[in-house]
DNA sequence: TTGAAAGCGCTAACAA
DNA sequence: TTGTTAGCGCTTTCAA
């Protein structure tokens, strides 16, 4: 079933074929116009989209790059690019570079052989070259998560200093004394070295020092998390809070201090990064920063298509606002109003 | 940077391009094919996708619709679907039909428009016709997670009896003797059938009848799914047990149980469907089945491309095993050797 | 061993 | 208002 045959059928040529399906009506006869859409219905025509984006250079499919499917947060941002791709009359390719730099380039390789409009990426951060060239040629990019090192790239993101930064806070407001931060060792990814900032600066600015500082690092791809944790958790024996920057690790801590049976939030108070579906049917029920991962999806998706119709350029750092969502975990009392940071 | 761009900087043609690309290295200099291959090299040149597609007929994309991104479990068997696709040279194209069956059609259509070679779908269940006419024309689908009444159709599924049977099965055999099942009110989809009938059949082998049956159905798209099971909860005050369906239900399960103070497993055992990230850290730990969807998004992607390929017909239902978790939630002692089903 | 030319299904400049 | 024609970038038949 091709234009032709619909051409054929309603008697006319394919550029009236063409015109009518997409929308030309201005210079057409009711006529013919019915008679093609007739044909059209009769045939049950599906144009080619394949043959329609060879040649007009445009596929109306954009590319979402995830790093890790395994994170249910990803979920909720892919929800967010999917239902504002399809508002917006795209399509979506789906990709998982899995942190990998290599399958990174690869499949952004194939994301431009298959012409996609743009991608939408939530980058390792291991390929700046890559980048840098993507943004220096004007490739239609948008950086989610995690930012890149680049003044012209365009970014949604969430602000991670400010979450933990109220995190962090709101712990000490609730008199902890001894926070550590656990967290992943990657040097690569800005969303860990800005959350660090964060417990930085809220400890600075509540009167301690930078050798009060505990910081708690994992391997990401290691199997033992909980075992590390556990040796560190022994080996800062004083601490009486955890700051958690990750929903996985936040498990991870949970199990730990479980095995070491250290009491939450009597012994240890945790806030967890990340809201999730779970986090208030833990045992405590657990405080956590809610990052808007939907909001982010939609908000890239949009800030992209944008892009690709031309308009002005975009405001490259587009930052969204994390929230506190205060339960028992972290020791304020269930109930309280949520403390505003500072 | 087109072929014909290869074939001048080479000095060569076309089709002799075109060969090399694609390994067709039998009749070809040593010196041309280098003289090529450099050239590619040089221009940094990506063959287009889209008119390779146009000209072959064959585009290595293949499509999922999912019906609900917001449930961390099809994270999961998207991860199979994506890691299989590249491995065997595919790229994916992925929509959400969110459950809504217009959608359904709607997305089905874009598929073929954009000449996916094939689609994994997990049906809404409410477009029948056509299911059946995509099977009836031969097109390449596989269904996943729910049966297609077809028995053409190409399934992989869990299998729901069986899940559903060893979880009641286990909460009997430690001595519960009213085991209400919960789930969500949708007569189109197979799965919430054959979990009633899992539950079914094991209270009959172990000796209850029709009339011992407890069914707490929800609606799926209500925001008062909390209070519903607290209704009735209320109205069977009786009951010992939940086998809570689907791990979204769960969670608001154990909300409810929390609501009313009911002590698990002590008054209530409850066993959930789908093991998650989460289970073993509720309190108490949660008892589950769990469904194998990393694998059945690996079956279902490797099914499609051997149909593809043209290997012949595909076993039409291929069906994965649940198991059994054990933890403190059903009221089993921990530590305790998993029970193996009748 | 290599190349010329036709054609995949569509759009658009130009002509009628 | 409608049609003719060229061409998007590739593959493939047929010829050299």
């Amino acid at each position: 079933m091709t234009i032709a045959d619909v051409a054929n059928r309603a008697n006319v040529s394919k550029t009236t074929v063409s015109r009518i399906l997409n929308g030309n009506y201005a210079h057409t006869t009711e006529q013919t116009r019915d008679r093609v859409l007739q044909a059209i219905k009769e045939l049950d025509y599906r144009p080619n989209a394949l043959a329609k984006g060879l040649k007009s250079m445009k596929t109306n499919v954009v590319g979402i790059m995830l790093s890790n499917l395994k994170n249910p947060f990803w979920s909720t941002v892919l929800e967010g690019v999917e239902d504002t791709c399809h508002d917006l009359g795209y399509n979506l390719m789906i990709c998982n570079s899995d942190e990998d730099e290599q399958l990174e380039e690869e499949y952004m390789r194939e994301f431009r052989m298959r012409q996609v409009d743009g991608v939408i990426i939530n980058p390792t951060g291991k390929n700046s070259p890559l980048y840098d060239s993507l943004i220096m040629e004007q490739y239609p990019i948008v950086f989610i998560n995690r930012r890149v090192q680049n003044e012209n790239a365009s970014n949604v993101i969430v602000d991670n200093v400010k979450g933990a930064y109220i995190a962090v806070n709101h712990l000490l407001r609730y008199g902890r004394r001894k926070v550590a931060i656990c967290m992943y060792r990657n040097a690569y990814v800005s969303t860990w070295k800005e959350r660090l900032e964060g417990y930085k600066q809220a400890l600075l600015a509540n009167g301690f020092s930078e050798s009060d500082l505990i910081i708690m690092e994992l391997e990401e791809k290691a199997d033992t998390k909980k075992e590390s944790i556990i040796r560190l958790l022994k080996k800062h024996a004083d601490i009486d809070a955890i700051f958690s920057t990750n929903n996985m690790i936040t498990l991870e801590v949970i199990g730990a201090l479980r095995e070491l049976n250290l009491q939450v939030p009597a012994q240890i108070a945790v806030v967890g990064y990340d809201e999730t579906v779970w986090a208030k049917y833990l045992d405590p029920p657990l405080t956590t920063i809610r990052q808007p991962g939907y909001q982010m999806g939609q908000r890239a998706a949009h800030n992209l298509i944008e892009m690709l119709s031309g308009k002005q350029r975009q405001q490259a750092m587009d930052m969204l606002e994390p929230e506190l969502i205060v339960r028992a975990s972290c020791g304020a009392i269930p109930g309280d109003t949520v403390l505003q940071p500072n």
